[in-house]
DNA sequence: TTGACATATTCCCATATGGGAATATATTGA
DNA sequence: TCAATATATTCCCATATGGGAATATGTCAA
Protein backbone atom coordinates (compact mmCIF):
# COMPACT_ATOMS: atom_id res chain seq x y z
CA UNK A 1 0.00 0.00 0.00
CA UNK A 2 1.17 3.67 -0.50
CA UNK A 3 0.50 6.45 0.95
CA UNK A 4 -3.28 7.22 1.24
CA UNK A 5 -4.23 9.84 -1.52
CA UNK A 6 -4.52 13.51 -0.63
CA UNK A 7 -8.61 13.39 -1.42
CA UNK A 8 -8.95 10.24 0.84
CA UNK A 9 -9.97 13.17 3.87
CA UNK A 10 -9.44 16.55 5.06
CA UNK A 11 -6.69 15.96 6.95
CA UNK A 12 -3.98 14.37 3.88
CA UNK A 13 -5.42 17.69 1.87
CA UNK A 14 -4.66 19.74 4.17
CA UNK A 15 -1.26 18.73 4.21
CA UNK A 16 0.07 20.18 1.34
CA UNK A 17 0.63 24.07 1.93
CA UNK A 18 -0.21 25.47 -1.33
CA UNK A 19 -3.83 23.92 -0.11
CA UNK A 20 -3.83 26.01 3.18
CA UNK A 21 -2.59 28.96 1.78
CA UNK A 22 -6.03 29.05 -0.94
CA UNK A 23 -7.80 28.15 1.98
CA UNK A 24 -6.29 30.73 4.56
CA UNK A 25 -7.12 33.23 1.31
CA UNK A 26 -10.95 31.83 0.74
CA UNK A 27 -11.29 32.33 4.75
CA UNK A 28 -11.26 36.28 3.92
CA UNK A 29 -14.07 35.95 1.02
CA UNK A 30 -15.34 33.74 -1.94
CA UNK A 31 -12.92 34.50 -4.68
CA UNK A 32 -12.67 33.01 -8.67
CA UNK A 33 -9.46 30.65 -9.58
CA UNK A 34 -7.97 33.73 -11.28
CA UNK A 35 -8.21 35.49 -8.16
CA UNK A 36 -6.35 33.05 -6.56
CA UNK A 37 -3.74 32.75 -9.26
CA UNK A 38 -3.20 36.57 -8.88
CA UNK A 39 -3.41 36.68 -5.18
CA UNK A 40 -0.89 33.82 -4.24
CA UNK A 41 1.03 33.84 -8.12
CA UNK A 42 0.47 30.22 -8.69
CA UNK A 43 0.19 28.63 -11.99
CA UNK A 44 -4.07 28.69 -13.38
CA UNK A 45 -3.21 24.53 -13.86
CA UNK A 46 -1.72 24.05 -10.48
CA UNK A 47 -4.98 26.30 -8.51
CA UNK A 48 -7.62 24.12 -10.24
CA UNK A 49 -5.82 20.88 -9.42
CA UNK A 50 -5.62 22.29 -5.49
CA UNK A 51 -8.93 23.41 -5.52
CA UNK A 52 -9.92 19.99 -7.43
CA UNK A 53 -8.65 18.30 -4.16
CA UNK A 54 -10.52 20.92 -1.89
CA UNK A 55 -13.75 20.03 -3.03
CA UNK A 56 -13.22 16.30 -3.69
CA UNK A 57 -12.76 16.39 0.13
CA UNK A 58 -15.74 19.07 1.05
CA UNK A 59 -13.34 22.03 2.00
CA UNK A 60 -14.43 24.32 -0.93
CA UNK A 61 -17.81 24.95 -2.32
CA UNK A 62 -17.86 26.34 -5.78
CA UNK A 63 -20.64 27.86 -7.92
CA UNK A 64 -20.11 29.33 -11.43
CA UNK A 65 -20.80 33.02 -12.26
CA UNK A 66 -20.77 33.56 -15.81
CA UNK A 67 -16.86 32.52 -17.61
CA UNK A 68 -15.83 32.38 -13.55
CA UNK A 69 -16.26 29.56 -10.75
CA UNK A 70 -16.18 31.38 -7.32
CA UNK A 71 -14.88 29.38 -4.56
CA UNK A 72 -15.30 29.31 -0.92
CA UNK A 73 -14.32 28.11 2.32
CA UNK A 74 -17.13 25.55 3.84
CA UNK A 75 -14.97 25.79 7.45
CA UNK A 76 -17.42 23.06 8.62
CA UNK A 77 -15.34 20.50 7.27
CA UNK A 78 -12.52 22.22 9.26
CA UNK A 79 -13.99 21.60 12.19
CA UNK A 80 -12.82 17.84 12.69
CA UNK A 81 -9.35 18.89 12.39
CA UNK A 82 -10.25 21.32 15.37
CA UNK A 83 -11.39 18.81 17.23
CA UNK A 84 -8.94 16.02 16.83
CA UNK A 85 -6.34 18.84 17.74
CA UNK A 86 -8.34 19.56 21.29
CA UNK A 87 -8.23 16.61 22.14
CA UNK A 88 -4.03 17.43 23.05
CA UNK A 89 -4.73 20.83 24.50
CA UNK A 90 -4.94 19.86 28.26
CA UNK A 91 -1.61 18.20 27.47
CA UNK A 92 0.01 21.26 25.66
CA UNK A 93 -1.42 23.87 28.27
CA UNK A 94 -0.03 21.26 31.17
CA UNK A 95 3.76 21.35 29.55
CA UNK A 96 3.33 25.47 29.35
CA UNK A 97 2.86 24.99 32.44
CA UNK A 98 5.57 22.92 33.15
CA UNK A 99 7.95 25.37 31.38
CA UNK A 100 6.78 28.74 33.18
CA UNK A 101 7.15 26.69 36.53
CA UNK A 102 10.81 26.39 35.62
CA UNK A 103 11.73 29.69 33.96
CA UNK A 104 10.49 30.74 37.74
CA UNK A 105 13.38 28.31 39.39
CA UNK A 106 15.97 30.11 37.46
CA UNK A 107 15.09 33.28 38.32
CA UNK A 108 15.27 32.76 41.70
CA UNK A 109 18.54 31.35 41.71
CA UNK B 1 8.32 17.90 -7.45
CA UNK B 2 6.64 15.26 -5.74
CA UNK B 3 4.67 15.16 -2.96
CA UNK B 4 5.89 16.92 0.99
CA UNK B 5 7.45 14.36 3.01
CA UNK B 6 5.64 12.96 5.97
CA UNK B 7 8.53 14.52 8.09
CA UNK B 8 7.78 17.98 6.70
CA UNK B 9 6.26 18.94 9.45
CA UNK B 10 3.06 18.06 11.64
CA UNK B 11 0.79 18.30 9.01
CA UNK B 12 1.90 15.53 6.79
CA UNK B 13 3.00 13.81 9.60
CA UNK B 14 -0.88 13.70 11.08
CA UNK B 15 -2.16 12.84 7.61
CA UNK B 16 -1.68 9.21 8.03
CA UNK B 17 -4.66 7.86 10.37
CA UNK B 18 -2.46 5.06 12.05
CA UNK B 19 0.10 7.60 13.05
CA UNK B 20 -3.21 9.57 14.46
CA UNK B 21 -3.97 6.28 16.42
CA UNK B 22 -0.51 6.05 17.90
CA UNK B 23 -1.08 9.92 19.24
CA UNK B 24 -4.23 9.23 20.55
CA UNK B 25 -3.04 6.28 22.51
CA UNK B 26 0.37 8.01 23.79
CA UNK B 27 -2.37 11.00 24.61
CA UNK B 28 -3.07 8.72 27.79
CA UNK B 29 0.12 8.41 28.80
CA UNK B 30 3.84 7.11 28.07
CA UNK B 31 4.32 3.67 26.43
CA UNK B 32 6.74 1.29 25.27
CA UNK B 33 6.76 0.08 21.64
CA UNK B 34 5.58 -2.87 21.82
CA UNK B 35 2.61 -1.95 24.32
CA UNK B 36 1.38 0.15 21.37
CA UNK B 37 2.01 -2.52 19.10
CA UNK B 38 -0.35 -4.76 21.24
CA UNK B 39 -3.24 -1.84 21.51
CA UNK B 40 -3.59 -1.04 18.21
CA UNK B 41 -2.70 -4.72 16.73
CA UNK B 42 -0.29 -2.95 14.29
CA UNK B 43 3.04 -4.87 13.09
CA UNK B 44 6.33 -3.87 14.87
CA UNK B 45 8.20 -2.63 11.70
CA UNK B 46 5.05 -0.87 10.94
CA UNK B 47 5.24 1.09 14.37
CA UNK B 48 8.67 2.14 14.74
CA UNK B 49 8.86 3.40 11.67
CA UNK B 50 5.75 5.63 11.67
CA UNK B 51 7.20 6.61 15.66
CA UNK B 52 10.44 7.44 13.31
CA UNK B 53 8.68 9.75 11.53
CA UNK B 54 6.35 11.38 14.36
CA UNK B 55 9.64 11.95 16.56
CA UNK B 56 11.49 13.49 13.35
CA UNK B 57 8.71 15.76 13.05
CA UNK B 58 8.68 16.82 16.98
CA UNK B 59 5.00 15.06 17.86
CA UNK B 60 6.78 12.64 20.22
CA UNK B 61 10.00 11.99 22.56
CA UNK B 62 11.44 8.85 23.60
CA UNK B 63 14.12 7.84 25.98
CA UNK B 64 15.59 4.52 27.12
CA UNK B 65 14.40 2.10 29.69
CA UNK B 66 16.43 -0.66 29.39
CA UNK B 67 15.39 -2.76 26.59
CA UNK B 68 11.86 -0.80 25.97
CA UNK B 69 11.83 2.57 24.43
CA UNK B 70 9.54 4.77 25.97
CA UNK B 71 7.51 7.17 23.53
CA UNK B 72 5.67 10.28 25.20
CA UNK B 73 3.31 13.23 23.25
CA UNK B 74 5.32 16.48 22.63
CA UNK B 75 1.32 17.82 22.39
CA UNK B 76 2.92 21.41 21.95
CA UNK B 77 4.15 20.07 18.41
CA UNK B 78 0.16 19.90 18.05
CA UNK B 79 -0.12 23.22 18.98
CA UNK B 80 0.22 25.07 15.31
CA UNK B 81 -2.19 23.24 13.80
CA UNK B 82 -4.87 23.88 16.45
CA UNK B 83 -4.33 27.54 15.87
CA UNK B 84 -4.33 27.02 11.98
CA UNK B 85 -7.96 25.61 12.56
CA UNK B 86 -8.69 28.28 14.91
CA UNK B 87 -8.88 30.60 11.77
CA UNK B 88 -11.53 29.50 10.55
CA UNK B 89 -14.03 29.11 13.55
CA UNK B 90 -15.70 32.35 13.02
CA UNK B 91 -16.57 30.71 9.93
CA UNK B 92 -17.65 27.42 10.92
CA UNK B 93 -19.86 28.62 13.72
CA UNK B 94 -21.38 31.52 11.13
CA UNK B 95 -22.21 28.52 9.19
CA UNK B 96 -23.97 26.91 11.81
CA UNK B 97 -26.29 29.94 13.04
CA UNK B 98 -27.24 29.68 9.47
CA UNK B 99 -28.43 25.88 9.71
CA UNK B 100 -30.09 26.49 12.56
CA UNK B 101 -32.39 29.19 11.25
CA UNK B 102 -32.90 27.62 8.25
CA UNK B 103 -34.20 24.45 10.20
CA UNK B 104 -36.30 27.02 12.94
CA UNK B 105 -38.08 28.13 9.15
CA UNK B 106 -39.03 25.00 8.37
CA UNK B 107 -40.45 23.94 11.78
CA UNK B 108 -42.56 27.58 11.82
CA UNK B 109 -44.30 26.90 8.30
C1' DT C 1 30.11 -14.93 25.54
C1' DT C 2 25.69 -16.40 24.44
C1' DG C 3 20.79 -16.44 24.00
C1' DA C 4 16.49 -14.03 24.39
C1' DC C 5 13.93 -10.08 24.17
C1' DA C 6 12.84 -5.19 22.33
C1' DT C 7 13.25 -2.08 18.77
C1' DA C 8 15.05 -0.16 14.42
C1' DT C 9 16.41 -0.46 9.70
C1' DT C 10 16.69 -2.11 4.95
C1' DC C 11 14.91 -3.79 0.68
C1' DC C 12 11.12 -4.35 -2.46
C1' DC C 13 6.99 -2.66 -4.84
C1' DA C 14 2.47 -0.75 -6.17
C1' DT C 15 0.66 3.63 -5.89
C1' DA C 16 0.03 8.55 -5.65
C1' DT C 17 2.01 12.84 -5.86
C1' DG C 18 2.73 18.17 -7.56
C1' DG C 19 4.68 20.83 -11.08
C1' DG C 20 5.29 22.00 -16.05
C1' DA C 21 3.59 22.01 -20.58
C1' DA C 22 0.09 21.33 -23.63
C1' DT C 23 -4.54 20.92 -24.56
C1' DA C 24 -9.55 20.46 -23.72
C1' DT C 25 -13.93 22.40 -22.16
C1' DA C 26 -17.20 26.06 -21.09
C1' DT C 27 -19.15 30.60 -21.53
C1' DT C 28 -19.79 35.03 -23.51
C1' DG C 29 -20.11 38.58 -27.08
C1' DA C 30 -19.84 39.95 -31.83
C1' DT D 1 -20.20 30.63 -36.20
C1' DC D 2 -15.97 32.40 -34.40
C1' DA D 3 -12.64 34.53 -31.31
C1' DA D 4 -11.56 35.63 -26.62
C1' DT D 5 -11.66 34.67 -21.85
C1' DA D 6 -11.80 31.52 -17.74
C1' DT D 7 -11.12 26.96 -15.95
C1' DA D 8 -10.25 22.16 -16.06
C1' DT D 9 -7.89 18.12 -17.59
C1' DT D 10 -4.23 15.17 -19.42
C1' DC D 11 0.40 13.56 -19.97
C1' DC D 12 5.00 13.20 -18.24
C1' DC D 13 8.34 12.43 -14.50
C1' DA D 14 11.13 12.55 -10.25
C1' DT D 15 10.09 11.46 -5.74
C1' DA D 16 8.16 9.58 -1.57
C1' DT D 17 5.13 6.49 0.35
C1' DG D 18 3.36 2.35 3.75
C1' DG D 19 3.24 -2.45 4.18
C1' DG D 20 5.55 -7.02 4.21
C1' DA D 21 9.51 -9.70 4.89
C1' DA D 22 13.95 -10.13 6.40
C1' DT D 23 17.58 -8.58 9.02
C1' DA D 24 20.31 -5.51 11.97
C1' DT D 25 21.10 -3.22 16.37
C1' DG D 26 20.79 -2.74 21.32
C1' DT D 27 20.22 -4.40 26.06
C1' DC D 28 19.90 -7.56 29.66
C1' DA D 29 20.57 -11.99 32.30
C1' DA D 30 22.99 -16.12 33.04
Amino acid sequence: MARAPTTADAFNAVAEPRRRDILNYLALAERSVSEIVDALEMEQPSVSKHLRVLKDVGLVDARREGRQMLYRVNALAIRPLWEWTTTFERLWRHQLVKVKENAEKKTNL
